[in-house]
DNA sequence: CTATTTCTGTATCGATCGGTACGCAATAGG
DNA sequence: CCTATTGCGTACCGATCGATACAGAAATAG
């Protein structure tokens, strides 16, 4: 049993100094390029030659610091959501429910479209199908995805409650629509869509939600 | 080289006597396995293995029917446009856009959802993401995915020409959108949403096409 | 019948998969 | 210095990957 918990203990790495030989790569870095060849590749299609020529370190590295192919997986998802996605979190924090939906899409179509990372988004580039695993890894995934429908969900109960969305309103209905409408830019995205494509499928996609600029709903 | 072009050649069967040992399995049959276990795991996730034992045949017999595993899932493809997609070309029979657009999207939430089937659908299942290929999977997906999108397009066109669609509707970005809601449903189903949870974001999704009995747009 | 053609089944190919055993290097405590 | 502990690098593991060689079986043509 291998204790992998250390990574992201950077509090306390000052403080308790380790005994033998220091390790001689930045596991925060490496799980970074890590995070870039399972967004591209897929959790199935990257290999462990892709992952540790990108991270620059050797195999048994990687084992020592994550632990296997499927925990670093996991561990490149929760760093993703942490960096990649925070614009989600602050989306939520708009004042009218219209607002948390328009800024949270338009910064989804983005995000999706950056040139300076791969298209798409890792939650659903990283697999959607049933393995090799027996479906562990897409469960994963969809248990992600569904966490933020969540939070959007539990928002929009808060907008209905402060009447910002009209009475009668289905909020996880809504939150799911939302997220229906952000997968499917992804996959779009994923298929080389530019990001002017993707601001125009939002566009069309706001008229759904109550209390658009035109009025809607 | 051999000759791979016969398979889905039947109404030449009875004509052209073959010579040599017949064929010990049913062609289409096989095929038929193939697709749903590509559509349940994916290209990459599917196995030689898995796909012989699916279809009940040796693996020189696939080879020499198929050509090889890309072969064999292009043919999968082709067959699960024809056969599975068959409600997609009917919604475009549909008078009106708004008729053809939630026709589609009803049909498809159906599709989507079928218990004698694997959920989700396989353009998208398949995979996204470049494997070990190169991406060429996932390229021809996204072009078979866009076909359908370029179909539904020209059917809007059509209706704005027949003034079925307010002056100044994009009708490409209409596509789009529907299409962005047709495969954002997708990943839904394949996360495991019920039936009644897509018809839901349907509900609202059709708020924002011109002509839906709201009147929005 | 023989000759030819084609399919089937076994047994296997080299390559790559995820994962490790093991010896050396580098640090800390004594 | 010596010992303990840990990371690094090589070289390798068994399993599985997609793909085939080959021989025998089953059909037609003559």
């Amino acid at each position: 049993m291998r204790d992998v918990t250390e990574v992201g203990d950077e509090k306390m790495a000052e403080k308790t100094r380790e005994r033998g030989r220091p390790r001689g790569f930045d596991a925060n870095a490496a799980l970074d390029r890590a995070v870039e060849v399972f967004w591209r590749r897929g959790y199935e299609g990257a290999s462990l030659s892709d992952l540790t020529e990108a991270m620059g370190i050797n195999r048994p590295s990687l084992y020592a610091a994550y632990g296997n192919k499927e925990e670093l997986f996991r561990r490149a998802v929760a760093r993703y959501a942490e960096a990649d996605m925070a614009y989600a979190r602050e989306a939520l924090a708009e004042p009218t429910a219209y607002q948390v939906i328009a800024r949270f899409l338009r910064a989804n179509a983005d995000a999706l479209t950056r040139t300076d990372r791969p298209p798409g988004c890792l939650s659903i580039q990283g697999g959607l199908s049933d393995g090799s695993d027996g479906g562990s890894v897409a469960q994963f995934l969809a248990a992600s995805r569904l966490a933020g429908e969540r939070a959007l969900a539990e928002r929009l109960v808060r907008a209905v409650d402060e009447g910002d969305l009209p009475t009668g309103t289905d909020p996880v209905a809504l939150a799911r629509y939302v997220m229906v409408v952000s997968e499917g830019n992804a996959v779009h995205a994923a298929a080389g869509a530019d990001r002017a494509g993707l601001h125009a499928t939002v566009d069309i996609a706001l008229r759904a939600v109550p209390g658009n600029p035109q009025g809607a709903g």
